[in-house]
DNA sequence: GCCAACGTTGGC
DNA sequence: GCCAACGTTGGC
């Protein structure tokens, strides 16, 4: 069992679009970064919990928490001539992209990026840390604890 | 809109 | 394999 934090743009899929969305459940499309990609293929697993991330928006921070709830599958978008992460290069006999499914857990009032950083036991948090552009970062039972126990 | 940081690309 | 150029991310 482990933790993560996995960032969305609100415009494109928020928390309130993951609890509106058919069995509260959403394919975490898009990922086209490898590091990323491997958590996804190699690392989570179903149970895994998710801090869900609102980023690039007015208010980025936490604003709620998810589950991973598949394994991993082929993210379709790659092969979608018309979608925005249509990859040529990528083959359904050997797909590039891999992704896996996240069901809806709770809505907190945002834990604002600001706020993160107040707090000296987040200080080594992989998403605090200068020029990190990761989008689905590693998050350790301490900080999962202090973050679901303390400030929610 | 700015810009720091970082990942990817492609020429050599 | 190096590395400069370029594109993207994402907070501010």
């Amino acid at each position: 069992m482990r933790y993560w934090l996995m960032k969305s743009e609100p415009d494109e899929a928020s928390i309130d679009d993951l609890a509106n969305a058919p069995q509260r459940t959403l394919p975490w499309t898009g990922v086209r970064n490898y590091q990323a990609r491997n958590f996804m293929r190699d690392i989570m697993q179903i149970g895994d919990g998710v801090l869900f991330y609102h980023s690039s928006c007015p208010e980025p921070g936490i604003a709620g928490l998810a589950q991973v709830s598949s394994t991993p599958y082929p993210d379709p978008t790659q092969f979608d001539s018309k979608s925005p992460y249509y990859d040529a290069k990528s083959t359904q006999e050997s797909p590039r992209w891999m992704l896996i499914d996240v069901v809806f857990k709770k809505k907190c009032p945002l834990i604002a990026l600001a706020a993160l950083r107040e707090h000296d036991e987040l200080a080594e948090m992989r998403v605090l840390a200068r020029g990190n552009r990761l989008s689905i970062t590693p998050v350790t039972k301490a900080e999962w604890d202090f973050i679901t126990k303390r400030l929610m």
